[in-house]
Parts: C-alpha cells; sequence; structure tokens
DNA sequence: CTTACTCATGTAAACGATTCCATGGAATCG
DNA sequence: CGATTCCATGGAATCGTTTACATGAGTAAG
C-alpha cells in the first residue's frame, strides 16, 4: 500500500518530523529553506497524510455527515447534492447516508459517524418512535454527545436542535384556492406517515387551507401514505374508489406522485383532464410530464446552502436561530377547471 | 464531545485496557467473567470506540468508496443505492462522492479516500484526459498504490482493473431493427462525450446497428452531448433542425433525455406520434412519462450486487473476471410507425 | 557587551485503540 | 506428582500524526 509516512518525508528532506509536519499543515514558523526541502520531498514520494492518525491527534476530521432517508429521492438527491457543495466550498467532506425510512439503518449510520467523529451532523429526522413517541436511543445519544447538529426539511418538534424546514402554509392555501376558483369542490390529499413531522404539518394546513376556502374538511378525503412510490399507486386506486368522487388532488411528496401517476395513466386517467393533480416538491419527472405537474415546492439549492451555514455556525459555538423558508405554488397544466372532472365520472366509472 | 475512551471502560469494569479492547472486538480469549463487565461498564458509559484509533493501528477501516459522476442522475443514484445495500450487507461502510463529471472533483474526492485509507474503491471512472489520453494523476496514484479498486458502468481501454460493464450491442441492434420494421429511414443519435467509453461505445454500436438494418451510417445524424440535461435540450433543437428529418432518435442517458423531452413538449412535439423516442436508462421518470418511453437498460440493482462483489475479491486477494450485463430494450409507446411521423413535418415545420 | 526577545528547529509526549509478548494459574497428561 | 499445555490477563509497544516544551542561534535594544 501507501506506504510513506511522514517520517519518510522527514529524513528525505533532512529535517524533523516535527518541521515536515509544520511545513505540510501549514504552521507558520517554518523558513523558506526548509518549506522548499519538505514540499519537493513529499511530492517525490507521493507523500499522502494519513487522516486517521491526524486526525486521532487533532480532534477534527474536517468533514460532515449528512443523513437522509432515501437518495432514490429526487428531492433528497438534490438536497443532497446542495449540502455537498456547499460543503466542499467550506473545506468539508460530506458524507452521505440512507436511512430508508428505516430506524434501524439511521441508528447504524448514526453509530459509524460517531464512531468516525466526524465534525458536525446535518439530519433530516425520521420521526419519532411511534409507540414510545421518543426519539431513538442513538439518536439521543448524538444529542447528548453535544456533536453539532441540525435538522433538516423536517423538524422534531420537542427537540431543541436549529432546524432549516420549508413552510407549505401559504402554497397549500393558494393551490386550494386556485382549485376552488376552477370549480372542484372535493379535493383529496395524498400524505405521508404521521410520525413525521412534515407530514403532520401538511394535512393540518390542508384542512385549514379548506376551511379558509369554505371548503369542507373531511377525514374521508385523507390518504395516509409513507413517502414511497408503492403507496402513491395505492392512494391512486383509493381516490378513484373514493365514494366522494374527489376532482382534485394533493400530493405529499414526488415519489408517491410517480407512483399514483404511474398507475392512472395505466388506468387512462387523463391528468389535466380527468383529474387535476397538484403535487409536492418540484423535481424533473413533474416537469417533463406530460402534461407538467403543478407543484409545491422550494429551492433546495437554498435549502443545502442554509443547512451547512448553521451547522458551521453551530460548529463556531454559536446557536443559529431556526429557519424557514417559504414553499412556492406553481400552477401548470395537470390542473384543470372541475368540468372537465364530471366528464370524467361517466367515463371511467360507469 | 464523547470523552468516554476504551481506558475508562477497562478501569471501571476493574481489568486492563488490554482485556477491555479484547472483549470488546470479539477477541476469543475472554472470560465469561470479565466479558461481562466490560460489557456492562461499556454499556453504562455509552462508549463508542474511536474509529480513526482503530483503524489507525489495524489498517483496514471496513469502509469502502463509491465515485459516480452526479447523485441527481437517478441512474447513478439508484446503482449508489444498490452498492451501498450490498456493502451495508458485507459490513462495510459505503462514502459516495460526486464527481460532477468533473476531473478536479473526481481527483479531489480520491484524494480525500485515499487519505482515509478506505478498503476499496469502486469507481465509474470519467474517462482518460482528452489532451493527454492519460487518467488523471490522482487516478493513476490510485492504481499504483494498489488499493483494491473496481471499475463500474465504464471502463477504462487502457487500464487493466477488474470492471463491471453493461453491453448494449445487442439491444440497440433490436432497437434499431424495430424503428426500421416500423418504417424508420432516418433514425439520429443522441450521444455523450467522445471521452467516455460508454458513450464510444454506443456510438459505434450504433452504426453497426443501423449497418446490421441495410440503413446507412452517417455522421451527420449524430449529436454529441454531455449526458447533461442541458445538452439534451440543445439536441432536441438540433434535431428538429436537422436537415435530414430524423423521424425516430435515440438518447444515450436519461438526463438528456428530460433535458430533450422538455422541450419537445414545449414546443408541441408529440413523441410517440409526431417523433419515435428510445432512450438509455430504464428510471422512474421514462416509464411515468406519458407516452411511456422505450428504453435501453438493465438491472441496477444487479450491477451494484456485481460490483460488491468482485471488490470483495480483489480485496481477498483474487483476481475477478471482468463481467459483463447484457441490456435490455423494452419496447413502449414512445415508439410509432414512420407514418404518423411524416405528418409532423407538415405540421412543425412549415 | 549584556539582556531580552524572536524564531526555526528538534525531542518527546500525546491521541485511543490493537496486538505482541511475558506471566502465572489451572488443567491435562504420562 | 512433576512436566506440559492451555488460556486469560496485563504491560508495553505500536500505528502516523500533531503539538507542548526546550534549545540554541540570531537580532535588536540598552
Amino acid at each position: 500500500m501507501n506506504a510513506v509516512t511522514i517520517k519518510d518525508v522527514a529524513s528525505a528532506a533532512g529535517v524533523s518530523v516535527a518541521t515536515a509536519s509544520r511545513v505540510l499543515s501549514g504552521h507558520p514558523a517554518t523558513s523558506p529553506d526548509s518549506r522548499a526541502k519538505v514540499e519537493s520531498a513529499a511530492k517525490e514520494l507521493g507523500f499522502m497524510p494519513n487522516a486517521q492518525a491526524r486526525s486521532l491527534r487533532s480532534t477534527k476530521t474536517d468533514s460532515i455527515a449528512l443523513l437522509i432517508s432515501d437518495v432514490r429521492n429526487p428531492y433528497f438527491s438534490d438536497l443532497a447534492h446542495a449540502v455537498e457543495q456547499h460543503a466542499r466550498a467550506a473545506g468539508l467532506m460530506t458524507f452521505i447516508g440512507n436511512a430508508n425510512e428505516d430506524a434501524a439503518q439511521q441508528d447504524d449510520f448514526l453509530a459509524t459517524m460517531l464512531s468516525r467523529r466526524v465534525d458536525g451532523l446535518v439530519i433530516v429526522p425520521q420521526g419519532l418512535n411511534e409507540e414510545s413517541n421518543q426519539p431513538s436511543e442513538m439518536m439521543n445519544r448524538v444529542l447528548s454527545s453535544g456533536i453539532p447538529t441540525i435538522f433538516v426539511d423536517r423538524a422534531l418538534p420537542s427537540i431543541q436542535v436549529p432546524a432549516i424546514t420549508a413552510n407549505s402554509a401559504q402554497a397549500l392555501d393558494e393551490a386550494v384556492a386556485t382549485l376552488h376558483s376552477l370549480g372542484h369542490q372535493k379535493i383529496a390529499f395524498i400524505g405521508g406517515p404521521k410520525h413525521a413531522s412534515t407530514a403532520l404539518e401538511r394535512y393540518s394546513a390542508f384542512d385549514t387551507a379548506l376551511a379558509n376556502n369554505g371548503l369542507h374538511a373531511d377525514e374521508a378525503l385523507h390518504f395516509v401514505g409513507d413517502f414511497q412510490p408503492a403507496s402513491g399507486a395505492l392512494a391512486a386506486q383509493w381516490l378513484l374508489d373514493n365514494p366522494a368522487k374527489p376532482s382534485a388532488v394533493i400530493i405529499a411528496d414526488a415519489p408517491m406522485a410517480i407512483g399514483a401517476l404511474r398507475v392512472w395513466r395505466e388506468l387512462g386517467i387523463r391528468v389535466g383532464a380527468d383529474l387535476s393533480v397538484i403535487t409536492f416538491d418540484e423535481v424533473d419527472a413533474m416537469l417533463i410530464h406530460d402534461p407538467p405537474i403543478a407543484t409545491i415546492g422550494h429551492d433546495l439549492s437554498q435549502m443545502g446552502k442554509m443547512a451547512v451555514q448553521a451547522l458551521r455556525e453551530v460548529m463556531a459555538g454559536h446557536q443559529p436561530e431556526p429557519e424557514e423558508l417559504i414553499s412556492k405554488f406553481t400552477l401548470r397544466p395537470s390542473v384543470a377547471s372541475a368540468k372537465a372532472t364530471q366528464v370524467m365520472e361517466g367515463k371511467v366509472r360507469p
């Protein structure tokens, strides 16, 4: 392997390891002479410092961890990319971990990162345990360990950690108002699991939006999914079978939307004609869809930037304020007037 | 922070650090008695071993690195997910790095991983330097360092490293034959940059496929893109302006397809009617598209599995054979008979 | 010319684990 | 019963760096 150590460099340069170390890590107290000798020796030998030895002594690793639920979800891969780019600009390496919406994998990743002594943690929290209503044991350990941590996208209400979240109440309101003004009376909502903070907020923001627009909120119009494509597919069928015959639907994330859209297409339901659709997460797949899907979303690059900024604040010993991005509603042709929808009733349901 | 070390555990348990270490790392020579004492002490104190100290001494990190070009490309995020899951099953942590199709970022990531002494490397190589026709300096260092490495998805012809690749010649042939049988005479190809091995192979496999089907290969029907959405958008326009008036097109990756499809939709070109489209990479976005896009693709989960297997072989000191997955062509409604296309000529170009 | 101060350098002690080696007690065997 | 083997244990060396401290040369001030 790479058996060349700083000792080799030092002796090749004819100086002590201390001097070599000082030169290589940019310590000011070095003479131009030894600087030259050490640098050329290092280059000559192809010296590559051992990061573990270095951070064992210096107790910093210049790295952070990002815990998301799934890289395959375009929302999170966009976020991961943004976080990584901004961290990189600050000289920090980012470790990306998948929780797969699974508490065990989340804890596993956190344990590994704690062991590796990363300098900070950006977490999209998976929510509290459903029975105990507590954070997982490993999450507690992270929090009590004092390692700089921030939450992004979601927050855990009971836990005192700076968070960067998105507020979509206003956008949802706008979306519902738009649907209402187009004549839609029955609007369904395909939401996330009840243990995720974002999911809960969206259910209640949706109901509030209905109320604001003089519409009747009704549990029967909520579908409780799990943010994954398969549950979107189930929801698609549920919607068609729903006795209230909703003419419009709002979906709480992109993967569920992808699952649902596929089912509707296969069944011949014409989105934007038979059914009006609005989805959270402004990702590519929604824009190339024919017709393009109206979305409620926010700037992920911005969110990543704010997350890294906030984390660096914490790392510097400060206590940044929680910040909220305001989501934006973008109308697109997947939304049509309710008239068109009535046609569907006769067509797809005999 | 987490100031509890193995020393604390040892003294709490009333044994030496050596014994504590043996218990905690599962060494057989330990008595049930001390095992019990050490384990309970460790749990009590919330001991979390310092990974750097451990691997500094033991020279293994139980981690591998995966270098891809972009997490936001669904093809690669699917691959990353597969690699990660299989590595995880083998007790290995995966570090995912983005090259952003950029040699500098690639080298940066490799340097960091070399410093961190990962046990192995799975690389989607970015291709040789365009001027020197050589691998980058850092890549050379990786190769000469002797660290177990395999290539996945792409290969570098001149370099002797086990690779898991996909062969799409057969699928391309089938795709072209299908188009030809539907009456298409002019088929365009939107390819990748000339320095990527996969890109080159696909150009020539495409031309071979044309020849096999009695069609004339023509440079003027090649568009040289860069695998990114923006170049797909350019290609979309190029195709419409192409004097040969192609009635069908094959696109060499999903991001370019996404870029192109969006442009065509905005211009009112009806895919599957005005224009027949086949794309590489069987990703979600192609399946929810209306109409669904015919694809040439392979099983990424399988590819990830083979990559991890091959890497573990190398890590064990063996020399695995290079393996090739055979890509599959899947016909979908984005492909129609050439008749429909002739209609477009009148319609979209006055 | 002495004193004080700066500055580059080297020596050696950390950092927190693993692991080689020596030790001594218990168990086994002839 | 003495010799041999086995096995759990602790002491100490080790991995490759950084860094506190001591040193000695050079310089500026008095």
